[in-house]
DNA sequence: GCTGTTATGCGTAGACCATACGCAGAACTA
DNA sequence: TAGTTCTGCGTATGGTCTACGCATAACAGC
């Protein structure tokens, strides 16, 4: 059985450690064809082509015109990769926070970078995340987050939870609007058809007198208007930065 | 190609239909040695025990002293029976608040009762959910959480978006948290060790000068202290329902 | 320049997976 | 009794990840 951790803590993979930068090529052997870059690379080109199931060892290999198994000599397994890719699939944080932004202003903005990158690649959704953050980039989002709340009165736990809060929020409504959009091309509808063919559909499954609440909200044509999803995305966040504000208010005061 | 709608909207999977009670079993051939609920429940079992990832249609009918093949006359695909086993893994919903409730108390205790599912089936966060509820037991909680807010002044779409804020908080709350215990069980490393390392290693791997914001967060401890994770939940849900609070105040005034 | 060491590229193969298809037989209707 | 229709399921296809091992390339030291 391997260890997975050592004495510092848990170990790296060795791909990981590549991306920060440690562990330099030995000097012995034959030169590298491939790199983790290249390969990361590869495998989000086809993300971004096909989706992340067209994502397999093969496929990528294919599009590097290399054999499956070389793969291997550079990520330990597609975890790893996927890992990487995550990385790679975000981008760059936003930057730090404009000295002119309050901590709100900044939030917004950073809520609304993640909310950028998640529409531009949707299969980031679907890559099933293992664990807290610990590829670069990823943690540079989480560094330019924590520098929003850099003045407020929160306590240093009540900022990553706040932030936590807000990747969440982010996540989750991305994920809900590509799943209409992923659900009209697979069923060959307009995507502002998509919620009002769901309305009627449940209006068709449910008894009025079982489902009272929901029977409203179908008859308030809730699901019948497309209203623009950066509104409802907007709905959300300010909730939740309202929420935010209230805590910090009863901090300050 | 497979027609996805008909003139009344999607068309329904019949396993699904099936659920809902429409469909009555054609009177001729043989009688079914299975049935959907019993293949469900299997599944149900298989994941309980095993996991998700253990949930295979050959694993299922095993379970069942059927061949695989078998389960396919019940259930269209693997991704129907996942549904299927979304919709029992549940449970019933925890059912409309007491009168003595209100808006807030009540949904209160419809996040924690989601909370108290996810917790008992952590399979669910692994669930690959593909579209909004169309499954019995699925629209009944919708139901009840929109019954929680049958007294105050927002509008019909409010509600549902309030509902989706706390529902996806829930989720991604539930889903950070199992995330930890699956990591500690894999690595072998007690739960309540687990944060520490993860800090111990954030703290090896960034450089103060480009992460100072985090430095100050793992300087802060917080990853040290191990409090209990259900303060963490409800520290989240108070800072939504307080945003919710202040759109209904608005709305009042 | 030779030798030993070490890394790479990758072919093979094993162990799974979902599921399309088709056939034998059961249970009903007429 | 004949016809119809549905069930159970064996077989087969094409996909997945990845463990293992071999040939070869590139260096270090002698």
């Amino acid at each position: 059985m391997a260890a997975k951790t050592d004495d510092s803590g848990p170990v790296l993979p060795a791909s990981i450690q590549n991306a920060w930068g440690l562990r330099d090529r030995p000097p012995k052997g034959p030169r590298p064809g491939l790199s983790v870059p290249a390969i990361v690379d590869a495998a989000v080109r086809v993300a971004d082509a096909d989706g992340l199931a067209a994502v397999s060892m093969s496929r990528v290999a294919k599009e590097l015109g290399a054999a499956t198994m070389a793969l291997y000599r550079y990520v330990g397994s597609k975890d790893e990769l996927l890992m990487l890719m995550v990385d790679m699939g975000y981008g760059p944080s936003p930057g730090p926070p404009p000295p002119e932004d309050d901590w709100r202003a900044g939030l917004t903005r950073w809520a609304w970078a993640e909310h950028r990158a998640l529409r531009h690649r949707s299969w980031l959704l679907h890559v099933p995340i293992s664990g807290p953050p610990i590829t670069p980039q990823q943690l540079g989002w989480m560094e330019d987050g924590l520098r929003c709340l850099d003045g407020t009165a929160l306590a240093e736990g009540e900022k990553m939870s706040a932030l936590l809060l807000i990747t969440g929020y982010v996540r989750n409504e991305a994920t809900l609007t590509s799943q209409i959009a992923e659900g009209s091309r697979a069923a060959g509808v307009e995507p502002s058809e998509m919620m009002p063919a769901y309305g009627r559909l449940v209006a068709r499954l449910i008894d009025p007198a079982r489902f009272p609440a929901l029977q409203r909200v179908l008859d308030a044509g809730v699901l019948n208007q497309d209203d623009d999803p950066d509104d409802e995305f907007t709905f959300g966040l300010d909730r939740i930065l309202d929420g935010i504000d209230a805590l910090i208010r009863r901090r300050t005061a």
